[in-house]
DNA sequence: GCGACAG
DNA sequence: ATCTTGTCGC
């Protein structure tokens, strides 16, 4: 996959968060045209003693059955520390390294994080899918910001999450008696389908496949690295 | 000043 | 995110 950089990685807090207030007036929040058959997930994971850090980016083709098509790994060191609010500063520079070797080019992106659920409305699938101008929601395991009213607990039922009285996205219930998940739009898609395309990619699990898939990747992967 | 806080 | 075995509950 081809992609821009818009911006140096090397920053400081402050002009962090000057890059996100300036990159979010560009995001597209919402429906772009066009089918979506193939849906990526990329994750993230790293040695806390070595500072290596590993991506990895799993792409699906739908159908009646998920079907794994390919599969990317890169990793490199962490050149920012995690700060709530600015995690795209210290994943995405090695996202992005896993995402150049990608021969396919995915209709959307799943990203282990926030999407406009955000301080600033621009997230890691934010983020993410600017650079890489394509659909991205963000699919993260806990809440940033926002509050919600409680989840029925059906798969499949969703509350949406409100920050400073506007729709960001929703905690949605992938299945039963499992905490929901939050989705949110990233760019160049609307909550109803980032809900869609979630709930389409799950396979029995609380989180989708594509995103769970790229977990266990990277997970593969640090564990045979240390070796 | 205090609490909250994606990964 | 990571350090880690058993264990409680659907």
């Amino acid at each position: 996959m081809e992609f821009n950089q818009l911006h140096s990685w090397r920053l400081g807090y402050k002009k962090a968060i000057k890059v996100q207030e300036a990159l979010r007036e560009q995001l597209i929040l919402k429906r772009i045209a066009g089918k979506i058959s193939t849906v990526a997930g990329a994750d993230v994971s790293y040695d806390k003693h070595c500072d290596f850090f590993f991506a990895g980016v799993v792409v699906y083709k739908l159908g009646k059955r998920l079907v794994k098509i390919e599969e990317t790994t890169a990793f490199g060191r962490m050149r920012f520390p995690y700060i709530p609010g600015l995690l795209s500063f210290r994943e995405a520079p090695i996202l992005l390294k896993a995402f150049k070797k990608l021969k396919t080019d995915p209709d959307v992106i799943l990203f282990d994080g926030q999407g406009i659920a955000h301080p600033r409305h621009f997230g890691l699938a934010s983020h993410m899918g600017l650079i890489l101008d394509r659909r991205a929601i963000g699919c993260a395991k806990s809440r940033l910001v926002g509050e919600f009213q409680c989840v029925k607990n059906i798969a499949g039922a969703y509350s949406k999450l409100f920050f400073k009285d506007k729709v960001v996205g929703a905690a949605l219930r992938t299945k039963v008696n499992t905490n929901p998940i939050f989705i949110s739009p990233g760019h160049k898609i609307n909550l109803t389908l980032a809900i869609r395309i979630a709930l389409a990619t799950c396979d029995g699990y609380r989180i989708p496949e594509p995103v769970r898939q790229a977990h266990l990747l990277v997970n593969k992967a640090r564990k045979e690295q240390s070796k």
